[in-house]
DNA sequence: GGCGGGCCTCTTTTT
DNA sequence: GAGGCCCGCC
């Protein structure tokens, strides 16, 4: 290799302390040295432990073979729960133990912070305790950061750079639409924001926006409005997450030395859930993977690049160069190009060796630019490319794993993995499905289900409910609260975004960093200081005159005479505080400098002399914030994870049932899940249909494929009858991936007989006795319950079967049901009616807003959804109730009462007995 | 400049 | 239903 000598490797400073051997695949010069190398005292173990390293026992033969095809491009396909961590983390566990590499030389990347944490924890177990020598270990986002600081001058920023969450971006932009003098609510900042998100996940800099784009927004203004955010951006001294990926990728276009170095660097790349790659991500790994022959190769290929963008060196603010972009886009069908292939084909030695793992099948960020053909044209971008496949199954139960299967079988374009197990299902349960009338009764019936488990001495952190959407989570916070049931929310409301947390964050900001004016200007006048709105433009307009940030334009203001003598000496108050703060960075403990920040800013007093509810938490909330920066070396590094991360580990210890959405659980795994609200319109969702077709709905399937593979012995899927959206009721069916669910592994769990009679909750025993209301002649109001009687005299005998109370249900399985058939005889109908089209196939496009009016108004009226010829939804609005407030009724259990007030289809009721009860109309007849 | 009420929009998923 | 934003009033 030219230039590059092989067998010089390049350390990191994280290892450079050690008495480092000049070649690391002399693990043995590493013990006897002394050296602390993970590979030597894993050479040491493995010495001692005879043939096969400990490590490689327990492996089945493709996970083996993942973990020892050490060398040339590797894609591992790996279905849910095959072991594909365990592969991912031992192989680096070999690479390391058989001196391939030092720990600085593996580039492993992951897509959450949970995933990179989890192998960094199980690399330790492996290895010992080396693995703060894994500094290439980390989310891509994480990496990016770590490589853009050591050149930011070479993005335009400096190396302290601020990194801006979504909600700082969109500020910023409204700031920019007002600028250019247009109507922020005709063009929503926020929309802007995940336009650009968009382009920058496809690696497009402004320049290189198809025209398309870059007129659809503002009156044209598209791309003129991105490239002066991107402008912004380096003054602010920040970048946004995109940038993250965006920067590095240019840098090492334009500067083939950076780029050089970390191929010397990197011997070994793992790239974790390769799937999810979208193109910047995968543009940067071919940067890094892809290794050119000689260095004049790279010279060759760069500047090929450069020639087409002319200029490009300085970081205007196209992210990439126009060329390169528009080659990625064309060249899907193309082999890479000669100068960038690998250079496995002549000298093993010198290639960089790439393993990608991933499951096509758990492909679930589309809506965020993966790019699934990423993972499927593997095998053309990396030539020669070992292709494993683990199929092998050790998480799930047959029945589950049946079910998933079935399920995935829907999808066309997959690669095609046949997940099996070796385990006898004699014993295990089926998948359950279970009906609620409501989001209420399902959130009880999970409860009593999960105490009932508990009660068993199953663990709560052995069980999970896996979400669609994050506002199904409420309901069954509320329910966990009431009954004492202990819960965490993964993914929630986050710590990091409540308002005191984001205020007192800004002041970090401003002090870490003082061209943060996003920051700045987000604190100024908080606590009140006199500063408003004519104060705060004249800020804008010195700074904008001096060309400073808006800090530094405060403090020359205060000396002027430009302003009121109260604002000013506010001003220059502030213009003091952060100097002075600024000046203890480097000489106090951060934490103590954050409190000292928010004492004499008086932030603090500021919530102690709110008299409001939840000032006491807010300053809870503060003082667990400082407490949090104590586990940081520095204020740059808290700020770095705070802005990266986004989510405090909550109390880790406690027994608690997770609560999470099923796109946050991906990669793990519970006894027992609960998968919620599988009803047509939440899941598949409505707005992954309209928005995505056909590929829309496989990826919702994939979605559901990865929440059925979390289980490993219990799995229980709810559907409701009804569920309030945007704060209204409506009538739902239950999801197209039920039907799709195979009948033999599937059984209906219902009613009021195992779980203590949550069957249902207004009525006493069951829905069947729900059904005397029906039978005073009302229409059903909800169309889908499968102990819904009306039209299928079966129905009703099934009714009484379950009241009969037989245990697991009154159906064998679920098909049978007459709800179920119901739901599918709605479909077939609705399937047969024109609903008018859209680009070609027939379309009914009804939000939920609109589905909404029909509330009252829509007495009676069916509409279906259709897309691609196919009913995707279909929704029974809702009857009104018949009753009026004040009206004699009667209910079975609660017998004669007065309707005191009418919520939808609830009716509170003043009973003569039993009190004040809510009731659903259905239960109660006229009297 | 501050504060309160009312109106409006938006609620899929995330680094 | 819920939060954010705007407007109008003090």
């Amino acid at each position: 290799m030219p230039g590059f000598p092989d067998d010089m490797p390049f350390f990191d400073e994280d290892d450079a302390p050690h008495g480092v051997p000049s070649r690391p695949a002399a693990p043995a010069a590493g013990a006897s040295s002394g050296g602390s190398g993970i590979a030597a005292r894993a050479m040491a173990a493995r010495q001692g432990s005879g043939s096969a390293p400990d490590y490689l026992s327990g492996l089945n033969p493709e996970q083996r073979l993942a973990v020892e095809t050490t060398e040339g491009p590797v894609l591992v396909l790996a279905g849910a729960g095959t072991g594909k961590t365990r592969v991912l983390t031992t192989r680096i566990a070999h690479i390391l133990a058989t001196g391939r590499a030092w720990p600085s030389q593996i580039l492993a990347v992951t897509f959450t912070n949970k995933a990179a944490r989890e192998m960094k924890s199980r690399i330790g177990h492996l290895v010992g305790e080396a693995i703060e020598g894994m500094p290439w270990l980390g989310t891509f986002h994480s990496i990016g950061v770590k490589l853009l600081r050591r050149h930011a001058e070479l993005a335009g920023l400096r190396s302290d750079f601020t990194i801006l969450d979504t909600d700082d971006v969109t500020r910023l932009i409204r700031q920019l639409i007002q600028a250019e003098g247009l109507d922020d609510k005709r063009w929503a900042p926020r929309t802007f924001a995940q336009m650009i998100d968009g382009w920058k996940n496809k690696g497009l800099g402004p320049a290189e926006i198809p025209e398309g784009d870059a007129r659809a927004f503002a009156n044209g203004k598209g791309r003129e409005l991105y490239a002066a955010y991107q402008e912004r951006l380096k003054t602010l001294n920040a970048c946004d997450f995109g940038d993250l990926l965006l920067h590095p990728i240019r840098i090492f276009r334009q500067h083939h030395d950076v780029l050089a170095e970390y191929h010397k660097k990197f011997k070994y790349i793992l790239v974790d859930e390769y799937q999810d790659t979208n193109t910047a991500q995968y543009m940067w790994l071919r940067l890094l993977a892809q290794r050119p022959k000689t260095s004049s190769a790279v010279q060759a290929a760069e500047g090929r690049a450069r020639d087409r963008a002319p200029g490009d060196f300085s970081p205007a603010p196209a992210a990439v160069t126009r060329s390169e972009a528009e080659r990625t886009n064309q060249e899907t069908a193309q082999p890479p190009q000669a100068a960038e292939r690998p250079a496995s084909e002549n000298k093993p030695t010198q290639q960089i060796n790439i393993c990608c793992v991933g499951d096509d099948d758990q492909s679930i960020y589309g809506w965020r630019g993966a790019e699934v053909d990423n993972i499927l044209r593997f095998e053309k971008d990396f030539p020669g490319a070992t292709v494993i496949r683990l199929e092998r199954n050790y998480r799930s139960t047959a029945h589950i794993l049946g079910a998933a299967s079935h399920l995935i079988a829907h999808n066309e374009g997959r690669l095609g993995k046949t997940l099996f197990t070796d385990r006898p299902d004699a014993d295990d349960a089926k998948v359950n499905v279970h009906a609620a009338w409501d989001s209420d009764e399902e959130a009880r019936a999970v409860g009593e289900e999960i105490e009932s488990l508990q009660r068993k001495g199953h663990a709560l952190n052995d069980m999970a409910i896996l979400v669609r959407a994050s506002f199904q989570m409420r309901s069954f916070e509320d329910r966990f609260i009431e009954i004492g049931l202990n819960y965490r929310v993964i993914g929630g409301p986050r710590f990091y975004e409540r308002q005191e947390i984001r205020d007192a964050l800004a002041y970090l900001r401003v002090v870490a960093q003082g061209a943060d004016d996003l920051a700045f200007e987000r604190i100024v006048n908080v606590p009140k200081r006199g500063l408003g709105e004519a104060t705060i433009s004249q800020i804008h307009a010195t700074a904008r005159a001096l060309g400073s940030p808006m800090l530094e334009a405060a403090a020359n203001l205060a000396e002027s005479d430009e302003l009121k003598p109260k604002p000013r000496a506010a001003l220059r108050e502030i213009a003091a505080n952060f100097a002075r703060w600024q000046g203890l960075i480097d000489t106090t403990p951060h934490a103590e400098l954050a409190e000292t920040i928010l004492e004499e800013s008086g932030y603090t007093d500021m919530w102690k002399n709110d008299r409001s509810a939840e000032a006491p938490g807010r300053l809870e909330n503060l003082k667990e914030l400082i407490r949090s920066m104590e586990e940081y070396e520095s204020l740059r590094s808290f700020l770095e994870h705070v802005a990266l991360v986004m989510d405090a580990e909550q109390n880790e210890g406690m027994d608690a049932v997770s609560i999470m959405t099923l796109h946050s659980a991906k990669g793990l795994e519970f006894e027992t899940v609960f998968l919620p609200g599988w009803e047509e319109g939440l899941f598949p969702h409505q707005r992954a249909l309209d928005e995505g077709g056909r590929s829309g709905l496989e990826e919702e399937r994939r979605l559901a494929y990865v929440g059925l593979t979390r289980a490993k012995k219990n799995l229980h899927l709810w559907f409701v009858s009804n569920r309030r959206i945007h704060g209204l009721w409506q009538s739902t069916i239950p999801s197209r991936f039920l039907d799709e669910l195979p009948e033999a592994h599937v059984e209906v769990a219902e009613g009021g007989n195992s779980y203590g009679g949550y069957g249902n909750p207004y009525g006493g025993s069951s829905f069947a006795s729900g059904r005397g209301g029906f039978s005073a002649g009302r229409q059903n109001p909800y169309g889908a319950s499968r102990f819904d009687s009306v039209g299928s005299p079966s129905g009703a005998r099934a009714a009484r079967g379950d009241q009969s109370g037989s245990g697991g249900g009154a159906f064998s399985n679920t098909y049978a049901t007459p709800g179920w058939q119901r739901a599918q005889q709605n479909r077939t109908e609705a399937t047969s009616r024109n609903w008018g089209t859209r680009s070609g196939h027939q379309v009914e496009r009804i939000g939920y807003g609109e589905v909404d009016s029909g509330y009252g108004a829509g007495r009676g009226s069916v509409k279906g959804r259709v897309i691609d010829g196919e009913l995707v939804a279909k929704s029974v609005a809702d009857t009104p109730s018949p009753f009026a407030v004040g009206d004699r009724v009667f209910h079975q259990k609660f017998g004669n009462g007065n309707i005191a007030a009418i919520e939808g289809n609830k009716l509170t009721i003043d009973f003569d007995r039993a009190g004040q009860k809510k009731v659903l109309d259905g239960f109660v007849t006229g009297v």
